[in-house]
DNA sequence: ATTGCGGATAACCCCTACTA
DNA sequence: TAGTAGGGGTTATCCGCAAT
């Protein structure tokens, strides 16, 4: 069979020559299903998150229940991700759009950037607290988005699949305690009713 | 031309140590 | 306790190649 090309792109190899579906391949996750992890729109939500709360303000993306059932260590992943580096700690407390910051680190070069899944690591010693608050000051110059577009960010809400799973328990052991409730009465309106067997038999 | 196999690679996430 | 940095395991996907 000719090389079948497919409108389907693998999510794993995002370029290059492979970038088609051939008859031997699988069934997989990039051209039957979403991968697990993440959606393209939880990718979305997370993106404004943080660029209405700040990169590393962890706690108010959880309470803004915009992404149920995400840990921290899940969206710091992603964000990771998203940023195409390791280290998060120069934008912490940044407004900013950590795509653009993706794309301007997936632009670089050189033998000194070592990556890993297509996220720069660090190769050095760790940063020290002033180099870090000098990286973030040039960040907030560069991609920090005006305040009136960070504060007029609307997020979606979604119910917590957890929370939503103990409301459905609460409300099937309430709907159980009604049936016993129903079926004693019936049991108790069937002994009052009961005709004696004798008198049952009489009358067929 | 098509199919199947297997090594290489990427994506995802867990875990742990460490810091503030 | 929250957050960060980094290592590593598992699984899916890519892709070359031999066989049919």
């Amino acid at each position: 069979m000719s090389t079948a090309t497919s409108s389907v792109i693998p999510r794993s190899m995002p370029t290059g020559q492979r970038n088609v579906v051939r008859s031997n391949d699988s069934a997989s996750l990039w051209n039957c299903t979403l991968s697990p992890g993440w959606t393209l729109d939880e990718v979305q939500v997370l993106r404004q998150a943080l660029m209405k709360f700040g990169v590393g303000n962890w706690m108010k993306i959880i309470e803004s229940e915009s992404l149920p059932g995400k840990t921290i260590a899940q969206m710091n992943l992603q964000t990771q991700r998203m940023l195409g580096q390791q280290s998060t700690a120069e934008f912490n407390g940044l407004h900013i759009d950590t795509l653009r910051v993706g794309e301007l680190n997936s632009l670089k070069q050189g033998k000194d950037i070592k990556r890993k899944n297509n996220c720069i690591v660090n190769t050095g010693g760790k940063l020290g607290r002033d180099e870090v608050e000098q990286r973030r000051v040039k960040h907030r110059e560069m991609f920090e988005v005006e305040e009136s577009v960070w504060r007029n960010i609307v997020l979606p809400r979604f119910d917590n699949p957890l929370v939503v799973l103990d409301r459905k328990r609460a409300e099937l052991k309430a709907l159980k305690a009604e049936l016993d409730d129903v079926l004693a009465q019936l049991a108790s309106a069937g002994d009052e009713c009961a005709v004696p067997a004798g008198t049952k038999r009489a009358r067929e």
